[in-house]
RNA sequence: GGUACCUUAGCUCAGAUGGUAGAGCAACGGACUGAAAAUCCGUGUGUCCCUGGUUCGAUCCCUGGAGGUACCA
């Protein structure tokens, strides 16, 4: 019997969560989460986790599967994604990926291209380097080391100099030689919905939830997660405005405003990204009969 | 009621001895392979308050309105 992975991609607060767990009562299956800051154990309010109810009723993977103080990447994120799903097809014809977090969606359907792990070290003085020296320092280094992707990558953006670089010095071979960019055969078939509506809808919907977190307790959350302000998993919108305050740069109606604006512009990339990606069907949050419709169509004819 | 000043992009404001205008923020668009809710890039969207006049030509000068601010009554 074929396997089917329900893949529900699109973007913050449309509406995801919702219609993937009515999805997954009908096919009786679980929920592999594919949101990048729900991963956290830590970050529940500002991530709009699924609750504990709606859990419950349906297993979620990946939901609470790290700590922020752990490092974690798409790379890691892939094979564990890939094994977790594999394992349960095992003993179910059909798998839900929900999330919005494109590159971890795409790690799952085509798989990420094969990378050593980097010490540390090498990125911590990279970043040092990068604080002293500057940018035209970060790109002379990229053009020494690696003179292709010197010509390929946005030279304005420190992270992606960064990385390439880091791969550059443990590996001392160029970035670009790791980057084959090969889609990777996957031992199911991948169904891809795009979940959206329009724009002035959504952007209603973010206002209004942000609005819930606070009224939910987001500040309180921020307020415990304070002293970690600057890992990684914390430089994410809804915490990194409420730090802000907290540190009075601003007031708190300044930092909520704030939250909204970054999660439209965060909705908006997203999008863009989504849009890119092509091969998926699109669906209003509310479609649920005619997504169940479609996907028997789908599944019918594979 | 009087006097002075103001009215230009969604907001705050620049500006040109008269040749239809530009900054910041916002907004919008885009990129994306181990930080991705991250990071980076691009784009000015305009009855220059209205009206009549002067002028080849007025957002700019003049007349008369409207709205706003301050001070005096």
């Amino acid at each position: 019997m074929k396997k089917h992975l329900i893949v529900i991609a699109g973007p913050t607060a449309v509406g995801k969560t919702a219609l993937s767990i009515e999805l997954a009562k009908f096919y009786e299956c679980p929920i592999v989460s594919a949101d990048s800051r729900q991963f956290y154990k830590e970050m529940s309010i500002g991530t709009a986790k699924p609750t504990v109810e709606e859990m419950l009723n349906v297993p979620h993977y990946f939901i609470d599967h790290i700590s922020i103080h752990d490092s974690y990447n798409v790379g890691q994120y892939e094979r564990e994604a890939i094994e977790c799903i594999e394992d349960l097809f095992k003993t179910h014809t059909h798998v839900i990926l929900v999330g919005g977090s494109g590159l971890y969606i795409n790690a799952v359907l085509n798989g990420v291209d094969e990378f050593e792990e980097i010490p540390g070290h090498i990125r911590e003085s990279l970043t040092e380097a990068y604080l002293e020296k500057g940018l035209e320092y970060l790109q002379n280094e990229l053009k020494a080391r690696d003179e292709l992707y010197y010509t390929q990558v946005d030279l304005n953006n420190p992270q992606r100099i960064m990385r390439a670089l880091e791969v550059c010095i443990h590996t001392g071979k160029p970035y670009s030689s790791f980057r084959k960019k090969e889609k990777k055969e996957r031992s199911f078939n991948a169904i891809h919905l795009l979940i959206n509506t329009e724009r002035d809808v959504l952007y209603a919907r973010i206002n209004k939830r942000v609005d819930l977190m606070m009224k939910a307790g987001l500040l309180e959350e921020i307020k415990q997660l304070y002293p970690y302000k600057q890992l990684n998993a914390l430089n994410t919108v809804g915490y990194k405005e409420l730090f802000d305050f907290i540190d009075q740069k601003t007031t708190l109606e300044e930092a909520v405003n704030l939250i909204k604006q970054n999660t439209r512009r965060y909705a908006k990339r997203q999008l863009t990204w989504f849009n890119n990606q092509g091969d998926f069907e699109t669906f209003e949050p509310t479609d649920l009969e005619k997504i169940k419709a479609y996907l028997n169509i789908v599944i019918q004819h594979s």
